[in-house]
DNA sequence: AACGGTTGTCATCCG
DNA sequence: CGCGGATGACAACCG
């Protein structure tokens, strides 16, 4: 059953994530384009959850299954009952109702995630496509890892467009750290420090702890709440699985090509760190500090004889810079788990609604057999009337419409009245 | 001006 | 024990 492979497949438990999260893209795409065709009747039940989920429930109240309007009002032990009760002698009077009722809810559902389907697919035109967003990622610089690379172009392509941070160009803003120095504008040159880095071998993007692998299953819903509801949280969202790149790396050409006055300015403003590190004389860029190795660093540290206000400073700014890398880590992951737990809770309830068309189906072909069975039924007993017409009369049969055994009673009274006469024929002789 | 979102930082826990 | 990552909490800033 391909849906419980697919909620199987929770993001986090996918060890192979990267192979897979192009297989998830051909099969949204697939899967949109077949939920924009004309509906038939199998094709309600090829309805999986393949096809894109994290559909919010905000952003589609009218398809909400947890509405009592809609087809929550046949609670599944309602239903169960109902297949139960069908199998008995007694035809209940309202299961024609209940069930025509129930087909109609369950029709209206699936118009709703008709309707919704288009309005996805409708969303993802070849601008909006998710590999057209993903090409944003170029911009990104190389990644430690080709892994990460394929991943964070694959699994955050819904946000590649989207404005990603571009913290080296914020002011330095929150608490203040531990050292506080005053801080003036000091002109240090950093000249004679770049021959020391190129000897370090030092890679950018070394350090980080978030490896995200996860294949979002759901980068469109990302399009779809924005484009829905436009929520603010969303647009800043986006999978931007490169976390553990410096953020220095992380800047786009078009940052580095908009060199506005405010910019400049926040430019200047920024790297509160980066000033005291110039105010103490610090002889090797931040970026190094932070990122480096320990044992580079502390490699790094001999090389110099620094006192202990700079070892201080040092210290404080690798720990800053490490911690706001692991802050900015740990709110992405956060945001991954709530969309993957959205992701979740929708594919839950087009496996439930699968669910409730398939037993739907059930009941209908259930009813159609015991039509069926009815007729053949009133058909033995016209031949058997004619066989021996004279001993029944005509309104001695009454056809119980959508009953299962309406000759069965029929035929007991039938041999009933046969013993009568047979024992009034004795009784004669 | 109030408010929500974002980001940096600190404190703390844990491996 | 020190280090580094994770995360809750807080504050500053921004739109």
């Amino acid at each position: 059953m391909d849906t419980a492979e697919t909620i199987g497949d929770s993001p986090f438990s996918d060890p192979d994530r990267n192979t897979g999260s192009m297989e998830n893209f051909i099969h949204q795409d697939v899967s949109l384009h077949q939920a924009a065709l004309p509906r038939s009747t199998e094709a309600q039940n090829s309805v999986s959850m393949e096809e894109p989920c994290c559909v919010n429930n905000h952003s589609v109240p009218n398809i909400n299954l947890g509405n009592s309007s809609n087809a929550e009002a046949f609670e599944d032990s309602d239903i169960i009952d109902l297949l139960l009760t069908t199998g008995t002698s007694l035809p209940s009077p309202i299961d024609p109702l209940l069930e025509e009722a129930m087909l109609d809810e369950i029709d209206l559902m699936d118009l709703a995630l008709e309707e919704l389907s288009q309005a996805q697919s409708e969303a993802q035109n070849p601008a909006d496509s998710d590999s057209g967003l993903s090409l944003d990622y170029s911009q990104s610089p190389a990644s430690p890892s080709g892994s990460e690379s394929s991943s964070s172009s694959s699994s955050s392509s819904c946000s590649s467009s989207l404005s990603s941070p571009t913290p080296s160009l914020m002011p330095e803003e929150g608490a203040v750290g531990y050292t506080h120095i005053k801080e003036e504008d000091e002109d240090v040159s950093y000249t004679h420090i770049k021959e020391e880095d190129e000897d370090l071998g030092y890679t950018h993007g070394a350090v980080g702890g978030y490896m995200p692998e996860q294949t979002k299953m759901c980068q469109s819903s990302f399009l779809e709440a924005r484009q829905f509801h436009h929520l603010p949280w969303l647009e800043n969202i986006g999978h931007d699985h490169t976390y553990n790149q410096p953020q220095s790396q992380k800047k786009s050409p078009k940052d580095l090509s908009d060199e506005s006055p405010k910019n400049t300015m926040l430019e200047h403003l920024s790297g509160r760190d980066e000033k005291r590190a110039r105010l103490m004389n610090i002889p090797f860029s931040n970026e190094h500090i932070i990122n480096l190795p320990v044992e580079e660093f502390n490699r790094l540290l001999a090389k110099y004889h620094l006192n202990e206000a700079q070892l201080t400073l040092i210290r404080d700014i690798r720990r800053r810079g490490k911690n706001k890398m692991a802050a900015q880590n740990c709110r992405r992951r956060k945001l991954d788990v709530l969309l993957d737990l959205e992701c979740g809770v929708d594919s839950l309830r087009r496996l439930r609604a699968k669910l409730l068309r398939e037993k739907s189906e059930i009941l209908r072909s259930i009813r159609e057999m015991k039509q069926h069975l009815n007729s053949l039924y009133q058909e033995v007993y016209e031949r058997l009337r004619e066989e021996q017409g004279l001993l029944y009369s005509d309104n001695n049969f009454t056809l119980q419409e959508d009953s299962t055994r309406p000759v069965t009673s029929q035929r007991r009274s039938d041999s009933h009245s046969r013993r009568k006469l047979n024992k009034r024929q004795k009784q004669k002789k």
